[in-house]
DNA sequence: CAGTTTGTTCAAAAAAACTTGAACAAACTG
DNA sequence: CAGTTTGTTCAAGTTTTTTTGAACAAACTG
């Protein structure tokens, strides 16, 4: 387009705007958490981290992606709390900036703690009072119904309570193969 | 409330009205489904026709959920793609009804096949697209750094394409166990 | 066939989820 | 301390997803 190269000063980190591949990279991880049920600019934060070698801070994040300071504000924060990212303070700097966890290991136990378990202690209180209520339960025919469902579902509870360990052994063990560990 | 006890003539299959304890496994699902990221009325309906010995029709479905017809026969569409409803032709009556898939084992293939496994395949695409992009870009340290990030996300993607088959056969060999075969 | 039953489709309405930005708080700085 | 920088919160606005119901199609029925 222009005559000459843009000019665009570049220092890695925090470059005015992303190259061609970081921004299909952004876009590959917006894709892929929502497809997880997360919000996407989740996807678009940790995106741009993942790509980055150096940490970011908060506005940089919000000029790279174009995003507010409350979805950064709070899409930084969840990704904190799923282990996604972790905050450093580096340099002279007051500012607190963000790295990109990159073991899959982490991430899918972080997802699988935050996510996935909290669901599962839920069901054990659903299935108890699901119990109760069959106690109470006039009909005898609509409650023996009910208990055999309750049986099936305690047997599916159990097996996912099972397998959920088997996730994090089975990420962590390719995890360890694919690449000298790190950890 | 009432000084005599409901009436409603109670015929198991197609009652006018859910037992509590169905209201709660109704419910139960409306919540799991949700929290994989399906809508709710598959919750329902799947949680309905769980609690029940005898298929349900459609328009069943819809009187004793309260919900509309486009959403049952759509959502009794998503799950039969899901393999967690199939549909019979019983009776003399002409009308297609329909019994929940009960084995964890089919359920939780169904779902990864319809939605993981189209998650995957997409991200070959974008893997291949990142190449692509990578080839072309100018500036040699940004390619470098975009090397990296497409090696690191190639391995995610061999893992979890490594992890499903596992999924499956773990939930498949707990199932076996936990009662006598069935398929 | 005209009428009935059964089921699908899709535009519009409703609900849910996400994002924004202004107001606020906290911590530093000169 | 008055001023600045950094980050959080939340009500309001926007976007996306889901649900509804009326119109339509298909298949049977007398």
């Amino acid at each position: 387009m222009t005559p000459y190269s843009i000019p665009s000063r570049k220092h890695d980190s925090a470059s005015e705007e992303l190259a061609e591949w970081e921004v299909a990279v952004v876009d590959l991880f917006l894709n892929a958490v929502q497809s997880v049920g997360l919000p996407k600019s989740l996807g678009q934060i940790y995106g741009l981290l993942f790509c980055r070698d150096h940490p970011l801070a908060m506005d940089e994040v919000m000029k790279l992606l174009s995003i507010s300071k409350g979805s950064a504000s709070q899409g930084l924060r969840s990704l904190r709390q799923l282990g996604a990212v972790s905050s450093v303070y580096a340099g002279g700097d007051r500012k607190e900036r963000f790295v990109a966890e990159i073991r899959l290991r982490k991430l899918v136990s972080g997802f699988l703690k935050e996510q996935a378990e909290p669901h599962m202690e839920k069901g054990v209180f659903r299935l108890e009072n699901l119990r109760k209520l069959l106690d109470d339960e006039g009909d005898d025919v609509s409650k023996e119904r009910g208990v055999r469902r309750e049986e099936i579902l305690s047997g599916w509870h159990r097996q996912m309570t099972r397998l959920l360990p088997w996730v994090k052994m089975i990420v962590g063990k390719s995890d360890r193969l694919s690449k000298r560990n790190s950890e």
